[in-house]
DNA sequence: AATGAATGAGGATTCATTCAT
DNA sequence: TATGAATGAATCCTCATTCAT
């Protein structure tokens, strides 16, 4: 896996071949067909040392009790810029898996345990939402739209930080950038007192649609 | 390329065959390459149509007096979502084609041209972040960053909600979490008075980093 | 096609690999897949051109009108010699095919017409036999069941004596065996004068079975 | 050899996999091979146990003194049916590899073993054909050629039946087809009073090829 | 301008066999 | 005796690309 993880950060999944692979973990291609069914799932089983961890991280996050939401989104924005550095190649290659229908090709067991950490992310995340709205804190939009926004802002940025790189190998910005964009949705969905609550009355049409 | 994209919309990028396409142009599979270079070219051109119509689109919404910022905000939402509408299918590939080194095989001209629109689009958008900072009307963070937060969160939506049509192919949330999203992000970058104004300077570290 | 035949002709289906069949074409391994779909289908098309004249050769025979039914059977174990001269080489190989599960992978278009071209050919025998026994030349069995066992004389005879060359490749047998062997099935299913009709009664157990 | 058996019972030779016989035999791949030189042989000395057998059964038919040779030609093809009986499937599958060339990898031993078995039985089969001659019962042809018929007409049958019932799986036919052949084959061979032997007369050639 | 047959390198996967333990 | 991880050659098949017509 450590040899996969490496080959695949150079190339992607369909340029990189079972023999780099083999040839990266000093193996003959054969071995990896025992640990491993086919490219597909030696591919996934990549991703699921990383969701297992953001599995635990986003609970973590939801179950400390933290004085403010303002903390707690502040929290789960380490939480998975904390993901994002336990394995980056693979969290970016499984952007990508996500998106095609490489998925199809699992075998069931692994594309259900891919399904079920996936769903108990959300549902972390959807809670901590859910929570800081009860609490009047937040706006009140649909919990799982928040979660699927900030996991849009967070994959979003992670690519597109990482194709920028590609280009111009410059600085790396995805720290910073990731910093601003979560100020912004905290600012964003934080309830604020009477006298400027005319903005969100306003935009409560789109909850409502 | 109607027909490339009417292949694409099916398969993906690289599941898509030259001869596919050639099928379904009626033509054989070598007259594609008296216009397209490669496969790669092909697909790049597509990318060059979306290109340009969002160009003009980012654009006209700079250059168009609105009273207040926070329209200016709806009517770049609303050219994102044009945008997509314009080509969703182009759109998601480009999206996949950004992060991969597709983008290396690809004719210098060809390059430049897609960089330049880029490049271009985004000029636009940080101009318009640019001067809701200098009226006051936006927290003062940079503009490129926040354009490329804004570029992060209508890709990472797109991806994501792609994402999970492939797997449930139920409604299509979309424009609804594009709506809330960007509800939060005009929330989220836009001024206060004094009274809440502490949680800005906070977070300003991040922008001179 | 021609090439195919020849390299089936020394390796045996599973040892004959598409690159010799290439190589034996003087084409590229590509080539042959723009003409069939597969390996399989590759072999299964050979059978047909000699199940395709077996269909004629048979029904020629059950067609003529030959005074005495005697005729009709040299007129049989002729056309099944000519069956074999027209191409002995796919004949053994469609033998080792018949029993083999290579069937299911055919493109289900290649399997009915083999198993049409099967059927046809059956019913041409099965009718010989019919008419036979309705003039009382044959013993009565069921048409079918002599079909099936002129088939199996036929097949074991040609897959036996090749099994005898491919070991000592001394003279050729086959042409005398399958003479010697009709004039016994000849005998065998004539009916005779009363006096010794005493043994077709006495095996007549069989057929009531 | 029992799990061997049941895996061959399944799979054909080809498709087997020594893996698959090892985990059937609750054994290591491995420990295989310190039993058997490779798969051939392996296959190979299945088909030992059932060439034996058949050894066995067909001098006891050559050497018990029947009255009738009528009845000796039942005992055979009683004898080859219990041979079927004995083992079905390796049977079967020997037959396939008779006509291939599998019998080229085998180990010397092995072959002749296999060689001196098969012509003893063959021996056995010609002697009863020959004294039946000798008495005048059975027409003048080679006793050697006589055994092979039988012998194709067995293997024959059990062939196609057995691919028939591949494709249909329904009833197996294969006793009373068997039946029938044998009771044609013993009229076949059968001499009668002068009143019709003038066939015979006209078939003669064939043996002094 | 178009064709489309031919290419052939390349890649995933299999499996009989080995050998250090 | 037995293991079973490792092997790696071998094989089927794909498909972007070419080029003579």
């Amino acid at each position: 896996m450590v040899a996969a993880k490496r080959v695949f950060s150079v190339k992607n999944f369909n340029k990189a071949t079972m023999e780099d692979i083999a040839r990266e973990a000093e193996l003959s291609p054969g071995t990896i067909y025992l640990y491993f069914k086919n490219k597909e799932e030696l591919f996934a089983s990549l991703s699921l040392r990383i969701l297992h961890y953001m599995n635990i991280r986003l609970e973590q996050v939801h179950n400390e009790n933290f004085q403010e939401p303002e903390e707690k989104m502040k929290a789960l924005k380490q939480a998975l810029y904390e993901v994002y550095e336990f394995d980056p190649i693979v969290l970016i290659n499984m952007f990508h898996l996500q998106s095609s229908e490489t998925l199809r090709n699992l075998s069931p067991h692994l594309l259900s345990e891919i399904k079920d950490l996936s769903r108990s992310s959300f549902r972390s995340m959807s809670k901590i939402f859910e929570e800081g709205i009860k609490k009047g804190d937040f706006i009140d939009r649909h919990p799982v739209a928040l979660a699927d926004i900030v996991w849009a802002l967070f994959s979003g940025i992670v690519l597109w930080e990482e194709s920028k790189r590609l280009i111009d190998s410059k600085k790396d910005f995805l720290k910073s950038t990731l910093e601003i964009a979560f100020e912004i949705f905290r600012r964003g969905i934080k309830t604020y007192p009477d006298s400027i609550n005319s903005v969100q009355t306003l935009n409560n049409f789109v909850y409502n649609d």
